[in-house]
DNA sequence: GATGTGTAGCTGGAGCCC
DNA sequence: TGGATCCAGCTACACATC
């Protein structure tokens, strides 16, 4: 046979000589290469030559060039086919020779039996010895320096390590510990292929419980998962994590590992999870209701429609099947009492699955015999059709407005009836709530105590000991235990009942729903239901959420708002009235609490007395209601208020209950509930009168600044609110005040909730432009510009917030700014501009300023730029045409500014990510060329300063920075020039000849202007009102953030319509940039430039 | 949709809403990535802004030229040639550890999300009630451009 | 000077759908 | 099978570190 000669079962029979066996592999894996298909023929092959070689008995040569052969492989890149052909072909042939083995063994224990046993078991079988020897040759290259001959060897063993069961304890202890340590190679693929062999080991039994382990490494199923586990969890590799995922055995101690990568960072890890791991889980009760639970809020709420659509396949198609399609059995699943996503998951089945709509029957016998399933599938099907008009469905499925109240009111009657019948377990209730009331008093006190301590700390500069409140602390943590007992201890008698309970109250909720949402066309129906709620609401002492629902049916059945506020006015007083046989002083505090209502207005100032109060409060004391009763009765004014839409006019009812209510519940601060209750309804009072808003606007400050978290959040959101509604001028010259409150808790990161809600009020406020809309008020120039500064802060402080690297401990700030910042910079021109004009600054700020950068986790300066860029991209712009977007200056005036940052001392990898990023601003040739002149003219200037200071290392730039400013600084000047050449063009075309006299006349008029106002884009011309000098403005620059006075090189917005003084504006903004550029020397930036 | 053929922006008086239906979907589904914050944020759309390098290629031509070089580029390998020296394939590498990756403690997961939207940003915290603006300007709404491409 | 790290822009592969 | 999409790896370069 010689090297051109292919081998064929004839001419392997005649093989006599190693070389000659040689020879055949390497023909045989020649061919095996060139594709998959002749793997079958070739594996025939080559066992024959491989037979051969033993029938020789030189099957160690045989293995000796198998192993030469895959070394040839070895250095072949991941995706090189060539390389998975062989070592497909590998495996495909030590799997044939090891069937083969097992088949021959097999026919020769059944001879044995017939004969005596032989004595060949010590001895190792040719396929055994050459599955060794490939093995050992394998692991020689495990720890290679090349990371593809590393990859191929694992990948091969990965094959290899299905068809090693014979191999000796040493061989496979060195595998199974090399494998191990390359779970932690620095390549991801060798890694991934790592898990795939290591999988395969699950399915052995490494259980030595009963006898020794001949391994003397930890080898056992549990560690094997463990690792597996670990690589699931830990991997950076989102492909090492899917192997992992694939791989792992689904069992339930492995599900909830599975179910973790619902919420992987991949969202084709997150996908796999709902279309494949969740099949292979089998029927949806294999598991268990928690992590149905987390799959179904991860994969219906997730941001990939991809996973979202899975997700829905997943409930719709296999586990609908896997109850088969019993849909209420689906429903008991979801487990819809204690269940937030079961509403959710069923609208996404009634849409996904339309087809079984229709064979949803709802008929009499089914509404009046409800289960909390029945009831659940009910509501969720009637808000359905009636969200989609399915009004067919509705009519056939749904009772009469009539027979609902009916319906509604024999489940409330049960609820009163089961409630009665229980007395003592109310009082059981009703006692661990009394010590649960006491504990939120602590704590709030507690919380109040700490926040005064900390506002004294900072503002005094003393420091007090704070180990007495430390252990009231620990006091509390074992309350809590107590309180923890409750359920344990009355598991026989309280627990059950609460859940029946629970079970009324929930389908009695589904039938508020349904009535919230009902069609009242018929007249009875509405006024049975009427009835129904008025009387149910007054009577029976209904649970937070059913009040709450119960008065949105009141709201929509009433005839008007009016009549709604009339109606449940005369309910709360009933329900203050029962108490009045037994407790006279209630009705009597309530009025005493009206005539205190001029004491109220005149604490306004910020000095409380405390005193006065205390003494206040003592003379209330013996009046005191019970504090259930004022607590249900705030609740529900909370309802009602929350329900009205439209200004407080002469609903004198309405104002004598709820000041009297809200004001005593503000004053009890050692009552939790109390308390806070008093403050939202304060909050939602002032929303609908203006003249409580005043008051209450200062009370809620005050709360805030001597308390806690609660009630700053509290407080914070009332306020915003009305601002929201009554506009700035509630707080009539205080803004300032309330800028620093509104800084100080922005940036206040021991209290997360608190940041996020005002970042979140500063967005809206923004937004809706009641922040900045100084151009329309009244106030003086000076208050005006107080204002403005202020808000300027406050502004640039969100932008900040937004980088800040302690940002990214609090995630819901992070996600919160991260969608509202876009959206408010892409809604208007106006807001565009705003955030160019605080770029620079940030920039500066972020990066050299110490308060953001001595923290770990910084942001890098190529992160953020293009971030600040694309919030200014005028394409991104909301209502403009084309044209509009194309003569924007957003980008232009941020370009103005970045070049100021680039000239300051900003370090050399801030300066190149400017530079590399300038760019990605969007000039056009239809700005006009005034402004793209002075640009042009600015960046010579920037050009000219890194040259004067070509010393300096951080002006010194490398290369490809070099010619990326030189390019930028090369179209800007070509824009220019096209723009001119349009501008001329239009010149010609237009017939406006008297243009060039009045921007004659205008220059010069420019030249007596004052030398400090800005304006920003065509549509907003400045007036002469808004002038200041730059004088002025230093003098009134407080700084709300304690720094030093902030640089005032900003652009102002107005908002005026359009009028015709475009080319005044135009000359102005050229001057701007020249200014701006100019002043960087002279300036004394308040962003503290430290040397 | 008759709004989109309007040329001039309209200008709405005070107590206008802030967002319309439209514009409040179209923010919805910008905002859809970008959602955990600066330290994952992704420049999306940001190809239709950049206006330097915007000479379209001819995509053709380099597409087919590609195609063609992957299929010529399949190796094979020569297995009659000259044995691998093992000793160089398996070389080890100077500092071992130099093969091992350090240590992630993360878990890789997703934070908790809020799902912020659009309509809770023009809404007041305490009550179901969408918060008017206040000034006078043009009422945002959506761009042709944006409405027929991305939107 | 060798080596490792970080960045930008490009490209090709993986997983999916049709 | 092809197309669209996303992600990760590759390359080139600058710079830090040993």
């Amino acid at each position: 046979m010689n090297q051109s000669e292919k081998p064929t079962l004839k001419s392997i029979k005649n093989i006599s000589r190693t070389d000659e066996v040689n020879n055949a592999m390497r023909h045989v894996f020649q061919d095996a290469q060139m594709g998959l298909s002749g793997h079958r023929k070739l594996v025939i092959v080559l066992k024959n030559v491989f037979n051969k070689s033993v029938e020789l008995n030189q099957q160690e040569y045989f293995a000796l060039y198998l192993t030469r052969i895959i070394n040839r492989i070895l250095s072949l890149k991941k995706g090189e086919q060539v390389a998975d052909r062989i070592a497909k072909f590998c495996a495909s042939f030590i799997r044939s020779i090891v069937e083969d083995e097992i088949e021959a063994k097999q026919n020769k224990e059944s001879d044995e039996d017939k004969e005596e046993d032989d004595e060949d078991e010590e001895n190792e079988s040719p396929t055994t010895m050459l599955i060794t020897y490939l093995i050992h040759h394998l692991l020689r290259g495990i720890e290679a320096k090349d990371k593809t001959v590393r990859y191929r060897v694992v990948q091969l063993l990965a094959y290899l390590v299905r068809y090693i069961g014979e191999i000796d304890n040493n061989t496979f202890e060195a595998l199974y510990s090399s494998l191990n340590k390359r779970l932690n190679d620095k390549e991801p693929i060798v890694r991934l292929q790592a898990i795939v062999a290591i999988s395969h080991f699950q399915v052995f039994n490494f259980d030595y419980t009963e006898e020794e382990s001949p391994f003397e490494i930890d080898i056992t199923n549990a560690s094997i998962t463990e690792k597996i586990i670990h690589s699931i969890r830990h991997d950076e590799s989102a492909e090492v994590r899917r192997a992992a995922l694939l791989n792992l055995k689904k069992s339930q101690a492995t599900i909830p590992y599975l179910i973790e990568r619902a919420r992987d960072t991949n969202s084709i890890n997150r996908r796999l999870v709902y279309s494949r791991i969740s099949r292979e889980l089998g029927p949806m009760n294999n598991i268990d209701f928690k992590n149905r639970e987390l799959l179904l809020k991860w994969g219906l709420n997730d941001r990939e429609e991809a996973v979202q659509a899975a997700a829905t396949k997943m409930l719709t198609t296999h586990w609908y099947g896997s109850v088969k399609e019993d849909l209420f059995e689906l429903i008991e699943n979801l487990h819809v009492k204690d269940s937030d996503i079961a509403e959710t998951a069923m609208l996404i089945f009634f849409k996904s699955r339309e087809d079984k709509l229709s064979t949803i029957k709802i008929d009499e016998a089914y509404w009046k015999q409800l289960s909390i399933e029945k009831a659940f599938l009910m509501r969720t099907f009637y808000c359905y059709c009636q969200d989609h008009t399915l009004l067919e469905l509705v009519d056939a499925n749904f009772p009469e407005a009539v027979d609902l109240a009916e319906t509604l009111e024999k489940y409330l009657e049960l609820r009163t009836k089961f409630i009665a019948s229980n007395s003592e377990n109310i009082k059981a209730w009703e006692s661990h709530n009394e010590k649960l009331e006491v504990f939120k008093n602590q704590l709030l006190q507690l919380e109040n105590t700490m926040s005064r301590i900390n506002l004294e700390t900072e503002t005094h500069k003393k420091h007090l000991d704070a180990a007495d409140d430390n252990l009231k602390f620990l006091q509390l943590e074992e309350q809590v235990s107590e309180l923890n007992r409750f359920h344990e201890e009355q598991k026989d008698n309280y627990v059950p009942f609460a859940e029946k309970l629970q079970d009324l109250e929930f389908i009695i909720l589904q039938l508020l729903l349904i009535a919230n949402k009902f069609d009242y066309g018929d007249d009875f129906g509405r006024r049975k239901m009427l009835q129904v709620i008025r009387k149910r609401l007054t009577e029976d002492k209904l649970p937070g959420e059913l009040a709450s629902i119960a008065l949105k049916v009141l709201k929509r059945i009433s005839l008007h708002e009016k009549d709604f506020i009339a109606m449940s006015t005369e309910i709360i007083t009933d329900i203050r009235d029962s108490y009045d046989n037994e407790d006279e002083h209630f009705h009597s505090a309530v009025s005493d609490f009206d005539d205190d209502d001029d004491d109220e207005e005149e604490e306004d100032e910020i000095e409380q007395d405390e005193d006065e109060e205390a003494k206040q409060k003592k003379r209330n004391e013996p009046k005191l209601p019970p504090d259930d009763i004022v607590i249900q009765c705030l609740t529900m004014s909370q309802h009602v208020l929350e329900l009205i839409e439209h200004p407080l006019e002469d609903y004198t009812s309405l104002t004598s209950i709820y000041s009297g209510l809200v004001n005593y519940a503000i004053n009890y601060k050692e009552k939790a509930t109390l308390h806070l209750l008093g403050l939202k309804c304060l909050g939602l009072f002032a929303l609908i009168d203006r003249s409580t808003a005043e008051d209450a606007v200062a009370t809620l400050y005050h709360s805030m600044r001597s308390s806690g978290e609660q009630v700053r959040i509290i407080g914070m959101k009332a306020v915003i609110d009305i601002l929201s509604i009554h506009g700035v001028s509630i707080i009539g010259t205080n803004i300032f005040s309330y800028a620093r409150l509104f800084y100080k808790s922005l940036t206040n990161y021991d209290m997360p909730g608190l940041q996020c809600v005002v970042a979140e009020g500063l967005c809206k406020l923004f937004l809706t432009d009641i922040f900045h809309a100084s151009s329309t008020s009244n106030e003086s120039e000076e208050g005006d510009n107080q204002e403005y500064e202020s808000e300027k802060q406050l502004f640039e402080a969100l932008i900040l917030t937004y980088f800040h690297p302690l940002t990214s401990k609090n995630q819901e700030l992070g996600q919160i700014l991260s969608f509202c910042i876009p959206v408010y910079a892409f809604s208007h021109p106006n807001h565009q501009a705003r955030v160019s004009s605080v770029s620079g600054d940030v920039i500066y700020r972020l990066f050299s300023d110490d308060e953001f950068t001595h923290h770990d986790h910084k942001l890098s300066a190529t992160s953020v730029i293009p971030q600040l860029i694309f919030w200014c991209d005028p394409n991104n712009l909301v209502n403009l045409t084309q044209f509009e977007i194309k003569r924007q200056t957003s980008h232009l005036w941020q370009c103005v500014y970045l070049l100021q940052a680039l000239e300051q001392d900003t370090s050399k990898v801030v300066k190149r990510a400017i530079i590399s990023n300038l760019s990605k601003l969007y000039l056009t040739d239809k700005l006009e060329s005034t402004v793209l002149k002075g640009l042009a003219e600015a960046l010579e200037g920037t050009k000219q300063c890194f040259e004067e200071n070509a010393t300096i290392p951080e002006y010194q730039l490398d290369k490809l920075s070099h010619k990326n400013l030189d390019n930028f600084i090369e179209y800007v000047n070509e824009t220019y020039a096209k723009s001119v050449e349009r501008e001329g063009e239009e010149r010609e075309k237009s017939n406006l000849l008297s243009t060039n006299s009045i921007l004659g006349e205008l220059e010069n008029e420019l030249d007596t202007q004052s030398q400090h106002d800005k304006s920003e884009t065509e549509e907003n011309v400045e007036t002469n009102e808004e002038e200041t000098t730059q004088d002025t403005d230093k003098e009134i620059n407080e700084d709300i953030s304690d720094n030093e006075e902030s640089v005032d090189v900003e652009m102002q917005d107005a908002d005026d319509p359009v009028d015709d003084l475009k080319r005044q504006q135009l000359e102005e903004n050229l001057r701007e940039i020249d200014e701006i550029l100019d002043a960087e020397d002279s300036v004394d930036y308040s962003i503290s430039m430290e040397e | 949709l008759p709004r989109l053929f309007e040329e001039e922006p309209r200008y709405e008086k005070q107590q206008e809403e802030v967002l319309d239906r439209d514009l409040m979907a179209y923010f919805d589904d910008r905002m859809r990535h970008n959602w955990r914050g600066p330290e994952h944020w992704k420049v999306t759309a940001f190809k239709r802004a950049n206006n330097i390098d915007q000479e379209s290629k001819p995509k053709a031509d380099t597409q087919q030229t590609t195609h063609e070089k992957k299929k010529h580029d399949a190796v094979v390998v020569d297995f009659f040639g000259d044995d691998v020296d093992e000793d160089t394939l398996f070389e080890a590498p100077r500092n071992p550890s130099t093969l091992v990756k350090k240590e992630n403690s993360g878990l890789n997961k997703l934070p908790d999300d809020i799902r912020y939207t659009s309509s809770r940003l023009i809404t007041l915290f305490t009550k179901q009630f969408t918060i008017s603006t206040y000034s006078v300007k043009p009422q945002a709404t959506l761009t042709d451009a944006q409405f027929f491409g991305d939107a």
